[in-house]
RNA sequence: GCGGAAGUAGCUCAACUGGUUAGAGCACUCGCCUGUCACGUGAGAGGUUGCGGGUUCAAGUCCCGUCUUCCGCG
């Protein structure tokens, strides 16, 4: 496999540590932030921007770039790299996400993230009578209805791997379902069954493509990517466990996964323990990316508990709707306070934003509609994010790690 | 000066022949967003219906007066 993964420090009395992962596009200093770049585009950046915030990789979907342009036209691109101009290290997600949110959470407001017990209970989910239905869960794969056309699209595990051998980021996963939180245990651990099942055969297929793209990188093709593992199983001990080991033990023809993901919905109280339970087991050696997480509060929790990399698109999200990081918390940049403060988000950032505008000059930009209020916070909120997770690496090798976290919530608050 | 039309939320406009608590869009205020269906979305505040009389059980709506604006004619 083309990724080596190195642990440079660990985190004392806890999972955490400090490393590196060498992917053929450049190396990954982990704990790291990655940008979610769905589209093969991180919303509203240009590739110089992107690598002037000091993002290390970028994580597209294997969903979005097989509808829309098509991952055999990414491929003729010369792959995902080349053709959106990004020359560091990428990943791609497999769709399984999708599974979820075009799935039970189409329409409804149910998030990755529950905030309150009582979303949990089953007569508070909401009714699927008259609510359209883009996902259909079979055996052996997913019908897609494309949110673009309504088109029908057949997912199996064998399919998103021959996408994302196709699209050619450094880093891909295996297909999985990623389940509601409001469903019940039962439910999970037949959907987790499930997903161990798509593991291996997103592995088999896996492995014998890259046979066969080793063959034609020797005549300039796409290297062969790594392949991570996801663990699911909800919020339920038992099941995360069983899921890190069968996929710690999975093997194909004597070969596993390079590296893991942990995937899944939480109650905002749970992650850290559902992390938890997956990384006591998961191999020490192998590097562990918790997809979709992202406030700071969460990625302490993550990091702490063992995780190397993170991807969110709240940094990205939450500046395109006028939301920006502070290190007293999250603030919105379009509220009125913000009309005449003649002066940066953070006077003490050193992102682009903050070097060059004043938050009346965001606060009017996003009064004004004007495509660069999210250009100037999306930059922002990614410097903050990127730096967060940067700044907890420098904390671990430094031995301070502790005192940095504390820093760090003595003056950032939560909203809500 | 004469004739006509129109005055309703900050703005642009609704409200069948009089009939509950005068609505909407935009703007405004405040939320929300965690492997992007997303430059998305929810809620709230805001009106003595130009002003003054009258008819009626009941008036934004009908009548009279008055003020303002626009159009046409002098």
């Amino acid at each position: 496999m083309s990724l080596k993964f190195t642990i440079v420090k660990k985190l004392d009395g806890t999972l955490g540590r400090a490393g590196s992962i060498q992917t053929p596009h450049g190396t990954i200093e982990t704990p790291a932030f990655i940008t979610v770049g769905t589209k093969a585009t991180v919303k509203s950046l240009n590739s110089d921007q992107i690598k002037e915030i000091g993002i290390q990789c970028v994580l597209a979907n294997t969903y979005h770039l097989y509808l829309q342009p098509g991952d055999e036209l990414v491929k003729r691109a010369g792959g995902l790299n080349k053709f959106m101009s990004w020359k560091g290290p990428t990943m791609t997600d497999s769709g399984g996400f999708q599974v979820f949110s075009l799935g039970v959470a189409f329409g409804k407001g149910i998030t990755k993230m529950t905030k309150g017990k009582e979303l949990l209970l089953p007569e508070a989910r909401p009714d699927d009578e008259g609510l359209p239905k883009l996902v259909t869960i079979d055996h052996d794969g997913v019908m897609f209805r494309s949110h673009l056309d309504g088109s029908a699209h057949y997912f199996t595990p064998e399919r998103s791997m021959e996408i994302q051998h196709n699209l050619g980021a450094d880093i891909i996963f295996a297909f999985d379902e990623c389940t509601s939180p409001t469903e019940s245990i039962h439910y999970q651990s037949e959907a987790l069954d499930r997903t161990h099942r798509w593991a291996k055969k997103s592995l088999e297929r896996h492995l014998e493509l890259s046979k066969q793209n080793s063959e034609q990188s020797l005549k300039g093709g796409l290297q062969a990517p790594a392949l991570f593992g996801i663990v699911q199983g909800g919020r339920h001990e038992n099941l995360r466990k069983e899921s890190a080991q069968f996929l710690a033990d999975l093997k194909v023809n004597g070969v596993g996964f390079d590296g893991f993901g942990i995937g899944g919905s939480f109650e905002k109280e749970d992650m850290g323990s559902a992390v938890r339970w997956a990384n006591e087991i998961l191999p020490e050696d192998k590097p562990r990316h918790l997809l979709g997480i992202g406030e700071p509060e969460d990625l302490f929790q993550g990091v702490e508990n063992g995780v190397d990399t993170f991807d969110c698109v709240a940094p990205t999200r939450n500046g395109r709707t006028g939301t920006v990081y502070t290190v007293t918390g999250k603030k919105h940049i379009g509220n009125a306070e913000f009309i005449d403060k003649f002066a940066a988000i953070d006077p003490d950032c050193g992102c682009y934003t903050c070097k060059n505008y004043t938050c009346a000059y965001i606060n009017h930009l996003f009064r004004g509609k004007e495509m660069l209020a999210g250009t100037l916070a999306s930059i922002h909120n990614l410097y903050f994010v990127t730096h967060l997770v940067s700044g907890m690496r420098k904390a671990i090798l430094e031995g301070n790690f502790v005192r940095y976290k504390e820093d760090f919530f003595n003056t950032y608050k939560r909203l809500s």
